[in-house]
DNA sequence: ACCTGAACACCGTTCAAGT
DNA sequence: ACCTGAACACCGTTCAAGT
């Protein structure tokens, strides 16, 4: 049994019943063993999901520099985001409600992030907060949609969330004009 | 033992110690009587944390119509919202990880947050639709900070909190403009 | 080094019985 | 109507013992 075995499994189990659908005891009965051996392979729970976390963030497939102009390359990286989140939403679900498992700036949306915004106008020392302010932002609209605040129509969703980023990149123009 | 007194006695503990410092077990033992005495007052633990969130919700004070510009009128509800929320983190905590326990309309905050966009030139079929990206924003940022995602210093949280409404205000101005 | 079983200290909730 | 005790079906994790 190894550490890739033990997550992608956790994977599944999230994947089929949400967060609260996975349990370590749960976890060794799919894996036919007894639940205290998976801590020989890792320290808590918690540190599962912060290695399934970690491992999401890391393969999210971000949209290469093409080019366009900054609120078109904005626009691109908020809808890539929230399709991942969208397929995976018991993982990003967890995500979202413990946002210290995405504060490693050497990922690729902080540094996808950062060159859209350098593109922006932004200057270097404002990179940090107003990263941290648009991920808050759109973490606080993806949350509200997993959790079923907003409409229950997906198109009505779209709709919103389009409007949601054309509000962050008229907020963005304003501050750097 | 009343309802009110269940509900005050499980403030307190989460105010303690955090919504995980909550159960129902020790919120019997609080009150000196058996758990399952709780069942007669409450549906579930989920419906006394609706409860709580409801009554929270309800309670929040609003800054009054001063006849100020619709920006500050905007960042001083938001400051209001802030403060609000730091002042009881557990309550304010899970109730944004759950954000269909603030769905109703008639709430103060949305009331008055429907008048300041009005001021702000939204017309009136925009309103949900923008009440909602708002509202996900500032619980998007409170999340972050509460669960230790922004920066350790106070004063460096207040500045990007106020960057943060500039940029709702910037992006809100050349929407209606 | 890796796995196991028994046990500890908890949960929310059901159910039948008491007053 | 309100409260109770015992029980059910779970949790995460510790610890001592096995190979």
């Amino acid at each position: 049994m190894t550490l890739d075995e033990i997550s992608s499994t956790a994977v599944r189990l999230m994947e089929a019943s949400g967060v609260e659908g996975l349990s370590m005891r749960k976890l060794a009965a799919e894996l036919n063993v007894n639940p205290m051996s998976l801590y020989h392979h890792v320290e808590s729970k918690d540190a599962l999901l912060a290695l399934i976390c970690a491992t999401a963030a890391e393969r999210m497939h971000m949209p290469p520099d093409d080019g366009a102009p900054w609120q078109e390359q904005l626009m691109a990286l908020a809808l890539a985001y929230h399709r991942h989140a969208k397929e995976h939403p018991a993982i990003w679900g967890y995500l979202h409600t413990h946002p210290r498992l995405i504060a490693d700036r050497r990922l690729p949306i902080w540094q996808t992030l950062y060159r859209i915004l350098r593109l922006a106008g932004v200057p270097d020392p404002e990179l940090r907060r107003t990263s941290d302010i648009l991920h808050a932002f759109v973490s606080g609209f993806i949350l509200a949609e997993t959790q079923g605040h907003m409409s229950d129509d997906p198109e009505e969703i779209g709709r919103t969330f389009d409007a949601a980023i054309q509000l962050i990149i008229g907020g963005l123009a304003s501050a750097t004009s």
